[in-house]
DNA sequence: ATTAATTTTGACCAGTTGGTCAGGTTTTGC
DNA sequence: GCAAAACCTGACCAACTGGTCAAAATTAAT
């Protein structure tokens, strides 16, 4: 009794998880992508050996090639990730929302996000230094139409009459370029401020600080001062 | 006669300078690091070879160890031409000068810089994602103390009434943040204004959205705009 | 239970890498 | 002019790299 009621019960789920056909191709493939972002990110794509995520990912190295079969198709899996990661953050910038509230949010997301996954921030960047010769399509097709249909907002915004004029991909590459600059330049910062790491207080006021700053670059106010 | 006039002719510099002791080593030195510098910012520390620094610069390999005996030794010679070149440019932030004045000339400069000496800041961002491995104690010495100098400056302007207080290392980190973004992305910003290259224009417009965004951020006005 | 499919892995390989070195050439100092 | 110092470089090497593979072990499907 007490048996078939199990197979109804709420572990159920976690073994389904843990049994189910494919479940050993779904948790090392993750395995692996958890180790090549962090390999890509701290010695960058050439750096980076396949011996080297193997090992942090626990793994002999014939395994990883099992999964991925070329370290760059792993190194694009890991981009991948990242940019599905990244491209809904900007859901919330809309018509019809407040221009200082919305881009508030935008920006103490971002820095969020440099905060908790500073890795995919700095194998990012690292695409981008070189060249992004692995993302060149996603920069002119995906990223270039995202940021035209949010231009189109800020356009609106202007027309409105609720933000001052502004270069919409100015204004986008200013706030990336702050935020992420947290996550890509944490060593810089952190010796900066005299701490081994940044703290909590350290991204919020980051956070206020770039918000401040664009808001009044936008002609809105902040926090009533100077206004 | 006419040898012994050109003796103390105007060829007597370039002479001079091509056959004076030691401008072989001088030569071949420049050579050698500006290559690096351009291997180093395309493919990263571990991705340039010594081979790939050597043909770019036209001389053989072992050349290229003769004079740098290793390429970390190399690199570091590197990064201390970029962090000499990088140290002036704050001179001109002196107590006594202009707030919107001297900011907005710091920003414009470093603009002009990410502009004709991208190569440097891509070598100097790679060096900060990979962790400052060969900067660290830069980071905590020099650069430490010429931060602190500086705010040294912001904070006697907040006291004489000129700006708005504003934490000086997230100011600095947004103005370095803001400004090098257009040299680390430069391939992604120019996709975005759907240009192969980045044109003056956009270096202008750059410059003007942060300065006004820097200058607002302090409570400064900029072109009479919503203030 | 048996077969088929998937997964695991040590051993191996060809190409590349940073670095060395001996013997040569050129430049410098006198 | 000549010895010493500085400079040059082809050839070489041990270590490492991404990638392969075949045989074994495990898991899935019937």
């Amino acid at each position: 009794m007490s048996e078939t009621a199990a197979k109804e019960g709420p572990v159920k789920e976690a073994e389904k998880e843990e049994t189910a056909p494919g479940h050993i191709r779904l948790r090392n493939r993750a395995l692996i992508l958890k180790a090549a972002e962090e390999i890509f990110a701290e010695q960058g794509y050439r750096g980076a050996t396949t011996a080297a995520i193997a090992e942090r990912a626990g793994l002999p190295k014939a395994n990883v090639h099992y999964y991925f079969g070329t370290k760059e198709a792993l190194y694009r899996a890991v981009l991948d990730d990242i940019l599905t990661l990244w491209l809904g953050e900007l859901d919330r910038l809309t018509e019809d929302s407040d221009p200082a509230e919305a881009l508030a949010d935008y920006i103490r997301a971002k820095i969020r996000h440099s905060r908790e996954r500073p890795l995919a921030s700095r194998v990012y960047a690292n695409e981008m230094i070189r060249g992004a010769k692995h993302t060149g399509d996603f920069l002119k097709s995906d990223l270039k139409s995202l940021v035209a249909a949010k231009s189109k907002v800020l356009e609106s915004w202007v027309r409105q009459g609720k933000i001052e004029p502004v270069d919409p991909v100015h204004l986008f590459s200013v706030i990336w370029a702050a935020t992420q600059h947290y996550a890509d330049f944490e060593v810089q910062v952190s010796a900066l401020v005299g701490r081994r790491q940044l703290a909590a207080k350290d991204y919020d006021t980051a956070a206020e600080t770039v918000v401040r700053m664009v808001l009044r670059g936008c002609g809105l106010s902040y926090r009533g001062a100077a206004e």
